[in-house]
DNA sequence: TTCTCTATTGTAAAAAGTTACAATAAAATT
DNA sequence: AATTTTATTGTAACTTTTTACAATAGAGAA
């Protein structure tokens, strides 16, 4: 249980507690390289903490988000995963079709900046999931309405 | 019951049909100038169809944000709200204190921009809160650390 | 108008997420 | 090691969201 221990420190200083249940959970979104909704964390962080309830859960993935430990990533509609903030990362999805693809790396350190010359925020945008057209649906969808005016 | 007929024969043209139900939906969507959470638009769209179940109310708000008629807003962590696509509009949201600011028009024209120009899709980033640390809460948090460090 | 096709809805049960409050247990202090 | 403080958890009830499947009803074709 040394998981999360490098996060120790940073709990304290701020007034926080390390607690097992938190040991667990940040066990199982370390144990991917990505990002786990949140049923699929109680599954994980349930085989290290067996007694682990939903409440306990739900509470933690928001105490780690507040506090810049982790990251909440939407996924689609209204579908949200968590993930240990580590490096950025973003996707666009197509909304028509869900084709996905990464954001180049120079693209989203543009738009952090600009995001954050334009705001005063420190802007931090772990992982995010940007929705759109991609090129194909882009013509598909162009179609549809000339179609619809033709 | 004419709030959405504008939108008839978009739907017609991609194969889909107009529903009183959809038409209560986007009534209550166009009621509002901003966004409504599901339970809101539940409610004020009960009033003009009363029989307005929640399974078709989100399937309706899955359905219009797939087709680009409506987009999700997600307020937290794990909250999401509706609004019909209108103009594009932004906020940074402090993760810390909760403080929110809207993002500048220019700002966020470049921000789609540069995530349009880097991947190919056509971004519509309708309406998203980003989150990171107000200025206030950026010097709070610097200074949890420094008691830590030192 | 009537018929036909199938997109859309209602039903009902299950799953996911939230909350108030009392009980527990980290961790600083003595 | 015992004490104290209060951050954190469990319980249990509740609200929100999702899903399978059968029933309904738009809208084009006859």
């Amino acid at each position: 249980m040394t998981c999360g221990s490098y996060l120790i420190d940073a709990l304290h200083a701020r007034g926080f507690r390390m607690t097992p249940q938190r040991m667990a959970i940040l066990h199982a979104l370390r144990s991917v390289g990505g990002h786990l909704t949140p049923t699929e964390i109680l599954l994980n962080a349930s085989r290290i903490y067996p007694n682990l309830t939903k409440a306990t859960l739900y509470r933690t993935l928001d105490f780690l988000t507040r506090n810049g430990f982790a990251a909440a990533v939407h996924l689609g509609d209204s579908r949200v995963a968590y993930e240990l903030v580590q490096e950025q990362h973003h996707h666009v999805m197509c909304r028509r079709c869900g084709r996905s693809l990464l954001v180049p790396e120079g693209t989203l350190r543009k738009v952090c900046e600009i995001l954050s010359e334009g705001t005063g925020y420190a802007v931090e945008a772990d992982h995010r999931v940007w929705f759109g057209l991609c090129s194909a649906c882009q013509s598909a969808e162009r179609r549809s309405d000339e179609k619809l005016a033709g």
